[in-house]
DNA sequence: TCAAAAGTGTTCCGAATACACCCATGA
DNA sequence: TCATGGGTGTATTCGGAACACTTTTGA
């Protein structure tokens, strides 16, 4: 298997997405090389022999990163011919959540446009990633990775609001959560608001993993 | 980019689903060769250099089979360490659904239960392939893919519930379905039926992109 | 006392579901 | 004439959507 023809190289990209001050953000770096010499590009590279496309993510991202997301979902294989002008290289983009409450804030964190133009075909695994982190939203419990460990009702429906770019209606939107039985409900409270403290929930995995039907949040 | 460290080689596999006379039927060869010698196998192979997944997959078809889907979805990348013992693989599943009114009917077609045990992790790529359609036909109209130009509303309904693996009202079913818009209803009806011949639809592809919710025929 | 977000129920509407009989045809 | 699937409407139920005011707190 080593003497063969040639054959494509195989890469991973990230898209990492998290929660700004006004919406969704995506993480990327700038190039430092030709091609697309300072355009904005994925946290990416070519995976290694005996690694997975998970493990290939955490390598990189470890190198070029302060923070991991949770887990990481398989977006889909970028395949066109001529997509990295360096070579023949398939890139699986790769889509992972990161609660952006704790992480260094730094620039690397924008507003999707803000980035564009995108070095290679990054812009439409970012597109990818968003889309289907929408689909994903509204059967699996996927806001959750996006907070921090406790969370108010008010933050849990701001993502679901950043994340379906629309605005939900309060009322309906509590009570569905609530009924959904993977809320703990929390004594503890927000602190240092500058106005009523909204009370603690935690995601119970174990509840929500009890549920088969949709995961209808929205 | 042709002499740096060994990188993992990226094949296709192609999980074929039809439509049987008693539900979904999947596509497999059989093993020539050792590793897994005489089990079932999905039609697949190593990638080209300049190829795209999708062209791949035609290539590996028409070298292995008679028959060609209308097109090809990515299912996922199967990564795992080991999962081929002959060298480090990693495959990219595609899902094809192939009309079987007029393929060769051959013994290449068999429910999913009865190939097992597979070769590989292939039971894992069909199982995939398997629920992604499953999840695929709710909101978009692939189920005209399993089926010929001309179809009745009766077999429509039994691609649904082969699927689905559950049965559908009828009248519910094509009331829903007429009111797609996207049926295009013919003069024509069945021929050579042992009882009354039901009247043709065709599928309409312009009328269907028009809507932009979910394909609700179940 | 003001600003800002938390918290709380009810009504309405549309979509999904359940359900049974007659019709046309070829064998 | 019989067996087989084609074809047809209505009543009910359930879930989603719309909607406004009071409460709490820190500044």
């Amino acid at each position: 298997m080593s003497s063969g023809p040639q054959r494509p190289t195989l890469a991973v990209d990230c898209v990492l997405l998290g929660l700004g001050d006004e919406g969704l953000n995506l993480f990327c770096l700038r190039r430092e090389d030709e091609p697309y010499l300072d355009q904005a590009v994925l946290p990416g590279g070519l995976l290694r022999l005996e690694e997975t496309l998970e493990q290939g993510c955490e390598r990189l991202l470890r190198e070029k990163t302060g923070f991991l997301p949770a887990r990481f979902r398989q977006i889909g294989a970028f395949d066109a011919l001529g997509r990295d002008p360096r070579g023949r290289v398939i890139s699986s983009a790769m889509l992972g959540l990161v609660n952006l409450e704790a992480a260094d804030r730094d620039a690397g964190w924008r507003p999707l446009d803000a980035w564009k133009p995108m070095a290679f075909d990054h812009e439409k695994m970012a597109r990818a990633g968003l889309s289907m982190l929408k689909a994903l939203i509204a059967y699996q419990p996927v806001a959750f990775e996006l907070l921090g460990d406790k969370f108010s009702l008010g933050q849990l429906q701001r993502a679901y609001e950043a994340v379906l770019e629309r605005p939900v209606d309060k009322r309906n939107f509590r009570r569905r959560a609530l009924s959904t039985n993977c809320l703990q409900s929390l004594t503890e409270h927000e602190k240092g608001v500058p106005h009523r403290a909204a009370r603690l929930y935690r995601f119970d995995k174990r509840r929500a993993g009890l549920k088969s039907g949709p995961f209808t949040l929205v």
